[in-house]
RNA sequence: GCGGGGGUGGCGGAAUGGCAGACGCGCUGGUCUCAGAAGCCAGUGACGCAAGUCAUGAGGGUUCAAGUCCCUCCUCCCGCACCA
C-alpha cells in the first residue's frame, strides 16, 4: 500500500493556512528565531535551485519550531527588473501585470512545496508601500552626503541599455544578460559605499558562521593594500608626482616612473619634447582601447617616453618617466614607480624598452657561513635576469639599509621617508563607490528634482512616494523611458516653486533587497522602514541561506545598509545575518540545468508523480547542502520507497519494549538533533533509514514509531502530520515538542573490541562493555586466533583504547 | 599570479587519528506470484578457491594505528587580477 499523497498535502496545506500554524509571533517567553532564504524574483515557475534552497530553509525552520522557538520564517518578492521589463515589450503587456501574475504563479508553486512562511508578511518590492521606503533612506544618504551624483568613465550594458555597478560585471560580462560591458562617460547617482570601507572589512570578523569563501571574497573585493605613497620631483620643477607602491623596499631600484595615458599630468610632461607627437598619437590609441582589451594584453607592454625626467627623492637618481598602457588610473595614483628587478611587469617592459635595472634585494642565502659555488651563483644580476625576483631577502645597493632583511626594511624605509616628508604610509582600496542609476522603467525612481535655479532637490519626505508612473513607452531602446512621460518629468521645484523636471533614471534593484530582511520584521509599518521595536525583538537574521552567487553583490549592500542604519540610530547591530549558508548548485548530467541545455527537471511533475515531501526528501538526501547536486530521477523513485517503507509500519503497530530497539532509537534521536543543527540533512536522514531498518528487524513498537515520525517530520511534512493524526495526535504535529534522547539508553552492556597486531586487524572480540583492562587483556592472550601472529615473539607494546581496540607490537 | 574549496567503489556520498566505503542508487541471488510489478530477505571495493593481500590523486614522513596530522608534487572547480 503505498501513502495518498496528493490528497494528504493538499489537506495539510490547508489546515497550516485556515490555522496559521506558521504565523510569526513575538513572544517573551520563547527565544526567537529568524530564518531566511534569499527571495526570489518572480519570473513564473520555480526552478530546483529555488526548490533546494526553500527546502533546505524550511526544514530548519521547522526544527526550531519543535524545539520551541518563536519562529520567523517569512517570504516575499524581489519584484523589480529588467526581465519583467522585457517579457512586456515581448507580450506587449505591462510590467506590473505581468509582475503580479509571476507572483501568483510561483506563491502556488511554494505552496504546493508545502513551505511554513507566514504568507501574512510577504512583502514584493515593487509595491508603493515598500519602495517609499527606497526613497526614504536614498534621501537619508542624500542628507549624509553617502548618495552623489557624479559624471566618470562607467559600465554600460548595450544589450540591457543601462549602466551596471562594478559588482554586476562578471568575467568583462554583464552579470544579467552576459553581454560585453562597454565603457561610458555619463552623469550618475552613486552610493558612498567606500564610507564603511574599513568596517565592512573589519566586521568580516564578526562572521564567524559564514563560509570562508564568502569572506574570502568579500575581503579581495574590498582589497585593502598597505604600502606607501611616494613623491617624486620633478627634474628641474618643483612639482611632485605622487606614486604608490606596497613595495617600498624596492625603492632604490626604482630606474623609471610610469604614468597611466589618462594621467592629467601627462600633456605638461610631454609638450614641446621631441617625441611629442608620438605620445600624443599612443594615447589616442589607449583611449579607444575597451577596458577589456587592455586588460588582456598581458604579455606586451606597450608605452612611450615623456621627454621628461622625474628624481627618486632616496638616492636623487634622475629617472626617465614614461607611460604606458599597463598602468591603471583608477588604482592607486595612476602613476608607478618601476622597479624592473622585483616586478615583473616592470621587467618584461624594461626589456622592451631597454631600460635600467638594479637588483636591490638578494635572495637569503640558504645557510649561514662563508658562501659556497652555489650560493655564488644564487647571487642576483641585472643583466643575467631572466625575470624579476619577487621573492624575500636582504637589502642592497639601498645605502643605509643594506643587510636588512626586505620585510624590515619595508618599515624602515617608509618610516624614514614619513620623516624625511619624501613619502606617506598609506592604504588603499579597490572598492568603488556603488552605481545605481539604472536607464529603466521597472523600479524605483530616484526621489531627485533638477531645477535650473535651485540646481538638484530632494523630493521632501512628505510626498513620498514618488510613485512609478503605471505607463511608459518602454521599448528597450534609447535612454530611461520615464523621460518620455510628460506628467512624471515635469514638476514643480519644492524650494522655488518654479518649473523642474524630475531624475527620471530608476534605482538598481539590489538597492531594494539591501534591507527588505529588515522590513520582515514589521511589513506593513507606514512610518517607517521598519518598526525599531520589531527589528530589535526579530533581527538579526538567526540564519540566511542563499546561492554564492550573491556573495559579493547582495550580501555586501545589506551590510553596508546595515550599518547605514546602526548610523541612522535605528538599529543597534552592526551585521545583518548571523550565519549564512551558500547552497549549492542542482546539475543534471554535471551541467546547471538551464533552458538553453534543455535539461531542466520541473518540480512540478515530480510533485505531481511523488509528492513534495518526495521531492524534499530525496535534494536533502542526495547531497549535502553546500556542495553540487547531482539530479538523479532514481534517487526520486528511492526517495518515494523510503517514505512507503515508513508509511507501512503502522499497519501493525505494537507495544513492546525491545532493549535493542529502544537504544536505536535514542541513538537516531541524538544524531538527528545534532545533525539538524549542522544542517547535515543527508546524514541525518541515513540514520533515520537505519532506524527504520531496525524498525523491520524487531517489529513495530508504537513508541519508536511516534518519534521516527517527530524526526522525519520537518523533512516530510506532510507525510508525518498524516501519520501523526492517524497515530490518534490532536493538533499539528509541529506544535509537538522535539524528541530527546536520554544518554542512558545510549550505553551498550556488550562492545566489540577490534584486535591489531603490528597495526593490522587480526581478529574481533565481544566483552563486556564495563571490562577492565586486565581483564580484557587477559582475555586477548589468551584467545586462540591470537597464536598464528604472534606465534612465540615478545610483545613490546600492548596499547588498548578503552571500548574500541587492542593493539600489540611484536 | 593571489585567495577559497575539492580529488574515497559502477554512481550519490559516510567516516571526534582507532574495523575505510554508513545510508541510498544500481547490480546479483532468494522469497512471494500463473506471470510480472511492488514488498520482504541476503549478497555486492579489487585480486584470490581459500588463508590472505592490496586499496581514499602521486610520492615521502610522524604514529602501535593516517582518508584524517606534516612535507613535496599532480589535478579539478570557484572568485579576483597589468591592483603597483
Amino acid at each position: 500500500m503505498s501513502y495518498p499523497f496528493k490528497q494528504s498535502e493538499e489537506k495539510w496545506q490547508k489546515i497550516w493556512q485556515e490555522k496559521e500554524v506558521f504565523k510569526a509571533l513575538p513572544k517573551q517567553d520563547k527565544p526567537k528565531y529568524y530564518l531566511l532564504e534569499m527571495f526570489p524574483y518572480p519570473s513564473g515557475k520555480i526552478h530546483m535551485g529555488h526548490v533546494r534552497n526553500y527546502t533546505i530553509g524550511d526544514v530548519a525552520a521547522r526544527f526550531k519550531m519543535m524545539q520551541g522557538y518563536s519562529v520567523l520564517h517569512p517570504m516575499g518578492f524581489d519584484a523589480f527588473g529588467q526581465p519583467a521589463e522585457n517579457a512586456a515589450i515581448k507580450n506587449k503587456s505591462k510590467p506590473d501585470i505581468w509582475t503580479h501574475k509571476c507572483i501568483e504563479w510561483m506563491k502556488t508553486e511554494l505552496k504546493k512545496m508545502g513551505f511554513s512562511y507566514d504568507w501574512s508578511r510577504e512583502v514584493s518590492t515593487c509595491e508603493a508601500d515598500y519602495y517609499k521606503w527606497n526613497q526614504w533612506i536614498f534621501l537619508k544618504m542624500f542628507e549624509r552626503g553617502l548618495a552623489y551624483k557624479k559624471a566618470s568613465n562607467v559600465n554600460w550594458c548595450p544589450s540591457c541599455e543601462t549602466t551596471l555597478a562594478n559588482e554586476e560585471v562578471i568575467d568583462e560580462g554583464c552579470w544579467r544578460c552576459h553581454a560585453k560591458v562597454e565603457q561610458k562617460d555619463l552623469e550618475q547617482w552613486f552610493l558612498k559605499i567606500t564610507e564603511y570601507k574599513e568596517r565592512l572589512l573589519e566586521d568580516l570578523n564578526q562572521l564567524k558562521d559564514w563560509p570562508e569563501r564568502v569572506i574570502a571574497m568579500q575581503n579581495n573585493w574590498i582589497g585593502r593594500s598597505q604600502g606607501v605613497e611616494i613623491y617624486f620631483p620633478l627634474d628641474n620643477s618643483d612639482k611632485i608626482i605622487p606614486v604608490f607602491t606596497t613595495r617600498v623596499d624596492t625603492i632604490f631600484g626604482a630606474t623609471y616612473i610610469v604614468l597611466a595615458p589618462e594621467h592629467s599630468m601627462v600633456k605638461d610632461l610631454i609638450k614641446g619634447k621631441p617625441g611629442e607627437k608620438e605620445s600624443l598619437k599612443f594615447i589616442a590609441k589607449v583611449a579607444k582601447e575597451s577596458k577589456v582589451v587592455r586588460g588582456s594584453s598581458d604579455v606586451k607592454k606597450e608605452g612611450v617616453f615623456t621627454g621628461s625626467y622625474a628624481v627618486n627623492p632616496v638616492n636623487k637618481e634622475k629617472i626617465p618617466i614614461w607611460i604606458a598602457d599597463y598602468v591603471l588610473m583608477e588604482y592607486g595614483t595612476g602613476a608607478i614607480m618601476a622597479v624592473p628587478t622585483h616586478d615583473q611587469r616592470d621587467f618584461l617592459f624594461a626589456k622592451e624598452h631597454k631600460l635600467t635595472m638594479k637588483v636591490v634585494i638578494q635572495p637569503s642565502l640558504p645557510q649561514a657561513g662563508p658562501p659556497s659555488a652555489e650560493a655564488i651563483s644564487y647571487q642576483l644580476s641585472a643583466e643575467e635576469l631572466k625575470e624579476a625576483y619577487e621573492g624575500d631577502g636582504v637589502q642592497i645597493n639601498s645605502a643605509q639599509f643594506d643587510g636588512l632583511t626586505n620585510e624590515a626594511a619595508k618599515i624602515k624605509i617608509a618610516e624614514w621617508m614619513e620623516k624625511e616628508k619624501i613619502g606617506k604610509i598609506q592604504t588603499h582600496w579597490r572598492l568603488r563607490d556603488w552605481l545605481i542609476s539604472r536607464q529603466r522603467y521597472w523600479g524605483t525612481p530616484i526621489p531627485m528634482i533638477y531645477c535650473k535655479k535651485c540646481g538638484i532637490v530632494p523630493v521632501p519626505y512628505e510626498d513620498l512616494p514618488v510613485e512609478l508612473p503605471k505607463d511608459a513607452p518602454f521599448t528597450g531602446e534609447g535612454g530611461s523611458p520615464l523621460a518620455k512621460v510628460k506628467e512624471f518629468v515635469h514638476v514643480k521645484c519644492p524650494k522655488c516653486k518654479g518649473a523642474a523636471q524630475r531624475e527620471t533614471d530608476t534605482m538598481a534593484t539590489f538597492f531594494d533587497s539591501a534591507w527588505y530582511f529588515l522590513r520582515f520584521s514589521s511589513p506593513r509599518e507606514n512610518q517607517a522602514p521598519f518598526n525599531q521595536e520589531e527589528a530589535k525583538y526579530w533581527m538579526p537574521v538567526d540564519q540566511y541561506i542563499g546561492g554564492i552567487e550573491h556573495a559579493i553583490l547582495h550580501l555586501l549592500y545589506s551590510r553596508f545598509f546595515t550599518k547605514f542604519f546602526k548610523d541612522l540610530g535605528l538599529i543597534s547591530f552592526d551585521e545583518p545575518f548571523q550565519r549564512l549558508l551558500t547552497q549549492g548548485m542542482v546539475l543534471k548530467d554535471g551541467e546547471v540545468m538551464s533552458k538553453s541545455r534543455g535539461n531542466i527537471v520541473d518540480p512540478d511533475s515530480i510533485i505531481k508523480n511523488y509528492g513534495a515531501d518526495t521531492l524534499r526528501l530525496f535534494i536533502l538526501f542526495a547531497a549535502p547542502p553546500e556542495t553540487e547536486l547531482e539530479w538523479d530521477d532514481r534517487g526520486i523513485e528511492g526517495a518515494h520507497k523510503f517514505l512507503n517503507r515508513v508509511w507501512r509500519i503502522q499497519e501493525n503497530l505494537k507495544d513492546k519494549a525491545d532493549p535493542a530497539l529502544n537504544r536505536a532509537m535514542h541513538k537516531a534521536i541524538k544524531k538527528v538533533s545534532e545533525d539538524f543543527e549542522e544542517f547535515k540533512f543527508n546524514t541525518a536522514i541515513a540514520s533515520l533509514m537505519e532506524l527504520t531498518n531496525a524498525i523491520y528487524q524487531s517489529g513495530a513498537d508504537r513508541k519508536v514509531f511516534k518519534n521516527l515520525i517527530l524526526l522525519l517530520a520537518p523533512i516530510a511534512p506532510h507525510f508525518c502530520e498524516e501519520l501523526w493524526e492517524a497515530l490518534g495526535n490532536k493538533g499539528s504535529i509541529f506544535q509537538a515538542a522535539w524528541p530527546k534522547y536520554d544518554p542512558a539508553f545510549l550505553v551498550e552492556d556488550t562492545v566489540t573490541i577490534v584486535v591489531q597486531v603490528n597495526g593490522k586487524v587480526r581478529f574481533k572480540i565481544d566483552v563486556p562493555a564495563d571490562i577492565n583492562q586486565d581483564k580484557l587483556k587477559e582475555l586477548i592472550l589468551s584467545d586462540e586466533r591470537l597464536k598464528p601472529w604472534v606465534q612465540d615473539q615478545p610483545i613490546k607494546k600492548f596499547i588498548i583504547v578503552p571500548k574500541k581496540l587492542a593493539s600489540m607490537v611484536i
